[in-house]
DNA sequence: TATTATTACTACCTTTAGATAGTATATTAT
DNA sequence: ATAATATACTATCTAAAGGTAGTAATAATA
């Protein structure tokens, strides 16, 4: 019952670039600031920039920085960029389509925790996130 | 965002073998009424056996049961055999020591969720899970 | 234009979850 | 005893996630 690594690095590297979006910055800082593997990172950047997610400009004085506002980017825009939408995701026990007439075992347990993540997920922006600057990445 | 699928076996068999707990059940029988891949639930159930979850007696007329009643078997405790305890799991961005006063930036938005999710592993039990008979398993 | 700092691309490596195959061992009905 | 039916054990395979390495392309600036 986790996410996945490469979400957890997408929300924080995100988080960060809203944060700091003064500026953009390289895959190179952002691997240095928040302890993330460098190559795999570039990957990343690359699939979220093509997402949309971020702007990247190559060279000197290039970097990445959020292509969207902040307040409009949910939690759910990001595990959907990296191929990690709720529809993907299957749930307790498996089955594919089940509803409240055809439930497994669980269903009745698990559907209020389910709507939970959920609505987390679906209204929860990137500049919600920080309003509190003292907090991790 | 999922359980694993060893989650979702172990649970299934569980479920199975307390509604039909009249008698026991050998791995071929629990593969074939379940659908899962035989080899690999015969792994499960020996682990399953070794943990105390289930009996497990081999020769003719042997097979599966129980071995405590269910309504004693939490959700958790079911994680807890196949090595995916809560403590195990990493929280949302990954952190190991983080509480209310030293939290990362999503913390405020996941607290609600994750006790959603253990409360419910803590307090749901094999036996309350098999009320209504028609459920799939 | 040459240099430097950056992303983009291609290929491969490592670890883990999931699944398979074959054999040994235990139990019991006959 | 023997045959049949189980679990238990050991080894291996596959697929996916996570991570690494090297190089090409791009853009600013000196
Ligand atoms: S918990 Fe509900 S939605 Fe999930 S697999 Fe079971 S029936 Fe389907
Ligand atoms: S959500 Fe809370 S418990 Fe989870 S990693 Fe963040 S601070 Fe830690």
């Amino acid at each position: 019952m986790h996410f996945s690594k490469t979400a957890e690095y997408a929300i924080r590297v995100l988080s960060y670039l809203h944060r700091h979006h003064e500026t953009s910055h390289s895959v190179n800082v952002l691997h240095q600031e928040l302890d993330l593997p460098y190559k795999y990172l570039t990957k990343l950047m690359t699939e979220l920039a093509k997402k949309g997610l971020v702007n990247a400009s190559r060279g000197r004085e290039g970097g990445l920085s959020l292509a969207r506002s902040a307040d409009t980017i949910y939690l759910c825009d990001i595990l959907e960029a990296i191929g990690e939408s709720l529809e993907h995701e299957r749930c307790i026990l498996g089955f594919d389509k089940c509803d409240a007439l055809n439930p497994c075992a669980l269903h009745d347990q698990w559907v209020k925790p389910k709507e939970m993540i959920e609505t987390m997920l679906t209204t929860t922006t990137l500049a919600s996130l920080i309003q509190n600057k003292e907090t991790k990445l």
